[in-house]
DNA sequence: TCTAATTAATTAATATATGAATGATTCATA
DNA sequence: TATGAATCATTCATATATTAATTAATTAGA
C-alpha cells in the first residue's frame, strides 16, 4: 500500500519545495523569478540561443517562454533577433546589462549549489543520480533519426 | 564548475517532467488536473480535512487551494462545511460522486506507482530516499513547541 | 513548380504558483 | 474583560503551466 506522501511525484515536489527557497532569496534580491534566472543561466554558456533551444535547456514550455522573454526584454536584460537564414527562428541574446547581472549572480548561485553538494559525498551524489535516472528514465519511443 | 543541467533544481524538475505524464494521462481521462487529484487523494485516507491540512499534505499553497477547491466543488466532487467549533476552519468532505471517482482511480494510480517502483530494488529506493533527504533536509530553525 | 506536410514562435483559454494583504475569528493575558 | 497577537480562509496582483490552435516560414514530393 504505497502511501501518497511516499509517491515519486510527491517526494520530488517536496524536495523542490525545500531546495528552491535557498535560490529564490537570491533571485528575488535581484528582481528575478526562478524561470527568468533559468533563461539567463542558459545564456551563460552560449552567447545566443533560439527560443526552442532555451526551452529545451531550461525545461520551460514554449508558451511560457514567450512571456518570460517578454519580461526579460522589458527589463533590458535580453534582446530578440530574428534569424536571417531561417526567419522562423528568433535568437535570444543577453544585453550588456543582462551579462553584468549574470556575472554578478553566478558566483552566488554556484555557492548555493556547492552548499547543497557538501551535504553528501561524491559517491552518494553519483548513486543518487544513477537511481533517479532509473526511476525517471523515459520509456517513450524516441525518434531514432 | 557545476553545470546548470546538473544542479539539484534542474535534476528534480527534469525528473518530475518525465514522471508526471504517466499519471497525467489517467488524470485527464477522468477530467482532473494533477492538483485536483492530489486533493482527492489526500481525502482518501481521512474522511474530512480542513483546508490548512490539505494544503500541508498536498503541498498546494493556500491561495491555489482556494481555486482548486472551487472547481472540485463545482464538479460536485467535494463539499465545504464550515466548522461549528472553530468557525475559522472549513472542513472539506468528498461527495458520493467524489468518493466513487476516487475508488475508480485509486487502483490505477497505485499501479502506475508500482510500475515505477519496479524499476529499482527496495534497497535502491531506500538509498535514494535517504540521500534525497540529506540533500533537501531543511536547515531552517523550527518551532520546537 | 506547386501543394502538402513540417517547423518555430506565438496566441488563446483555463488552471496554478507566489507573495502580500484582508476579514473574520479565536487565543493569550494583563 | 478588553485588547493585541495569532490563526484560517480568502482575495489581489503578477507570473507561469498546460493544451490546443494559429501564423509565418521552410521543406518535401508529386
Amino acid at each position: 500500500m504505497p502511501k501518497f506522501l511516499d509517491s515519486l511525484p510527491m517526494i520530488l515536489s517536496r524536495s523542490l519545495d525545500r531546495v528552491m527557497p535557498s535560490y529564490r532569496r537570491l533571485f528575488q534580491a535581484n528582481d528575478l523569478t526562478d524561470q527568468q534566472w533559468r533563461v539567463l543561466r542558459a545564456l551563460w554558456e552560449k552567447q545566443h540561443l533560439t527560443s526552442a533551444q532555451i526551452s529545451q535547456i531550461t525545461l520551460l514550455p514554449p508558451p511560457s517562454l514567450v512571456g518570460i522573454l517578454d519580461r526579460l526584454e522589458k527589463k533590458n536584460l535580453i534582446g530578440r533577433l530574428r534569424s536571417t537564414e531561417d526567419r522562423r527562428h528568433v535568437h535570444i541574446i543577453p544585453t550588456q546589462k543582462g551579462r553584468a547581472l549574470m556575472e554578478h549572480m553566478m558566483p552566488m548561485v554556484d555557492r548555493i549549489h556547492d552548499d547543497f553538494m557538501q551535504r553528501v559525498t561524491a559517491a552518494e551524489w553519483a548513486e543518487f543520480n544513477r537511481i533517479l535516472e532509473k526511476l525517471s528514465e523515459s520509456t517513450e519511443k524516441r525518434n531514432l533519426a
